[in-house]
DNA sequence: GTCTATATGTAGATAGAC
DNA sequence: GTCTATCTACATATAGAC
């Protein structure tokens, strides 16, 4: 694969990740990661012979990226109580893309849980790279019940990002971002 | 309206309902529709108008069975606290919908806040009519706090849906709701 | 490797016969 | 009121020229 391959690769995973962000998988078309890329539509089927290909390489690279968010947390925190806390402030961090789109891991799996189970399961990588990172950082902290709390704390976060985002409230989700961060200290 | 139009009018929002829960409103063709009601394609031009007219008849049902859930519930629980705990129930109640297809208020909303705001803000009277029953339940508790409450029943219930789903963990949905019973009677 | 033209299907919606 | 035939737009996907 050749340089401008590999960039123009990267312009469609990236164009492609924001739009099944903002406006869905399914609601996206060829035509508008074409445009959004600057590529002509029919192009990149040279690189992805199908729309479940693209999704594929952004689940991927989603994965990537936040691998990378997980061990900037590591290095800024040394205590694992401290990194939970980073984790249960994610939503309001992101405040206004969570308030205008939801949380980008929990609004996919919830579109495609309906129809594209198969792609919801790939989709559910992104769910478990959290989760296994949070049972780490809660085993360190001594508790048995990690697994548990890992899931719980989870769902907490979706949980309140859907809300806000189905009120447009970000004082709901400010305000049940303290409280998550006050049961992390709580543990 | 004649009774046999009324017949196909009630025919038509059922099927909707069901596929629209089930596949998602974008999903969800009026082909899909026409073949769960029995009905020819066109022939439903005739009671609605446009895709989202049968969506707004979709809402406005649902709106009156809820309705007519909190009655039931109201008339079973005396005491404002077991109603409310009867709510935190209800995602471990649907346990087989909500592990295949979420729950049907929240992926709704999820959905709609992508693309289709003006349908989210109308979705939005179903998150209403749960916040405001609870708001109520909790104000004749004597919380002075009963809407930030409700609204944080509300999202621990999305919270454990959306996850319970995404893992299809029937396990973590019962221990998320025992553990969102204890909180209410916590209170 | 890149791009145009196009194939093929299906979406929502309409017109008009009955 | 009911249903068939059909319209237009746009979806994913392909073939093949450059």
């Amino acid at each position: 694969m050749s340089e401008k391959g590999q960039v123009n690769w990267q312009r469609i995973v990236e164009a492609a990740s924001q739009l099944f962000y903002r406006k869905g998988y399914n609601q996206t078309s060829f035509t508008d990661i074409a445009s959004a890329a600057g590529l002509p539509r029919g192009n990149f089927y040279y690189y992805f012979k199908t729309k479940d290909d693209i999704l594929e390489a952004v689940i991927q690279r989603r994965l990537e990226d936040l691998r990378g968010v997980l061990v900037a947390w590591e290095a800024e925190h040394p205590q694992p109580r401290e990194r939970i806390r980073r984790f249960a402030r994610i939503a309001a961090d992101g405040q206004q893309d969570v308030l205008r789109y939801g949380c980008p891991i929990g609004t996919l799996s919830v579109e495609l849980s309906k129809t594209q189970a198969p792609l919801q399961a790939k989709a559910g990588a992104l769910f478990d790279l959290f989760a296994d990172w949070l049972e780490i950082q809660l085993a360190a902290m001594g508790r048995d019940d990690a697994r548990q709390l890992a899931l719980h704390l989870l769902a907490r976060v979706q949980g309140l990002s859907l809300v806000a985002n189905a009120f447009s409230d970000s004082v709901l989700l400010r305000r049940e971002t303290a409280d998550l961060e006050r049961w992390v200290d709580s543990l």
